[in-house]
DNA sequence: GGGCACATGTAAGCTGTTACATGATTAA
DNA sequence: TTAATCATGTAACAGCTTACATGTGCCC
């Protein structure tokens, strides 16, 4: 098992205790715009860290689940885990990959990929918005604030890149045909 | 063999006929920002593009390599993998991780991360200034060159965006703390 | 003649997803 | 009572990288 994932699940229960289930759907929903993590990682994960003293498992009795919770070692591994530096894996981009090789399409396909990509960008926006002012009100996690609103400013910058980039590209693809087109 | 590394292969021969291995040198030095091939992925995707009939592969006299070319039914191949929706696999963004679960950690190495990622986009925004410049002057490819400056100018945003938002997240990092050593 | 770049290919292994199996609890 | 949700787990597979095996041609 990979050491981010690990890191994903101590982070995650750094926060709260939960069961594996929980983990998942908060992974999902809360960094799902920046991380993922399926049932098939999570299990056997969280088997690895229990293994490890790093996270304590309590049986929930008969009819409640199982609740996973950080231990002290744990908490010290995950500072160690956050210190670590990145392994980058190669990036791939479809999109780009297609635009790229555009000229085998011609400039109207190309202009529509472009505004499907700023069309999401300009939806995440919107989304990255709510989340920010959800943050900015949140009493419970005053202390957290500050580093999960990096996260949520990393998605607005990245969108709105997205967009002037989209819109400048298919101003250029438009115009580059028109002087073919002369 | 994913249809990906079809679109990838297929595209770098419709520019030029060429050995598998100047095709994954290709994809390392031209595609490489945001595309990755490697060896074994490229020989056995070859040999399915030749026997689809989408590439031909013109056996070397003796000392020299093959050289594989796109085929009229390949180039046919192409647009139509160019136009496929794109399936986008889970985005995973180490850094975000890190600044996300950063209150374990607290400010000083948080903000040391900002400012590696800060260096980075600023170095390659110089790099992709500098293919600009070759993209522009390249006559002998002026029609690819819009569909090419997409991507380089796809990368100028990003790295704009990054740089502003590095600097951003640190100030108010550091200013978080601040606050709270008062 | 020794090392390096070019060239083709394969096998092992890692990461991660999907789909399935199984069962409990809850809400309609 | 039946459907949905919660919950845990596994097996199969897809995708991709790394390392290795093997050989040629070229340059110092």
């Amino acid at each position: 098992m990979s050491s981010s994932t690990h890191l994903a699940i101590l982070g995650g229960l750094s926060v709260e205790s939960m069961s594996g289930y929980a983990l998942r759907e908060a992974i999902r929903d809360v960094i799902g715009h920046f991380w993922s993590e399926s049932f098939g990682q999570i299990y056997p994960a969280l088997d690895e860290l229990v293994a490890g003293g790093f996270v304590e498992r309590q049986e929930g009795s008969r009819s409640t689940a199982s609740t996973f919770a950080i231990t002290a070692l744990g908490r010290e591994r995950l500072r160690e885990l956050l210190r670590e530096p990145l392994v980058s894996r190669p990036a791939r981009n479809g999109s780009l990959l297609r635009l790229y090789f555009g000229v085998n399409l011609g400039p109207d396909p190309c202009v529509e990929i472009l505004d499907d990509l700023r069309r999401a960008a300009t939806k995440q926006l919107q989304l990255y918005r709510a989340i920010r002012t959800e943050i900015e009100g949140d009493e419970e996690h005053r202390a957290d604030g500050p580093y999960w609103l990096t996260t949520v400013s990393y998605g607005e910058h990245m969108a709105e890149a997205t967009i002037a980039w989209a819109r400048q590209s298919m101003d250029a693809l438009t115009i580059a045909d028109q002087g073919k087109a002369e």
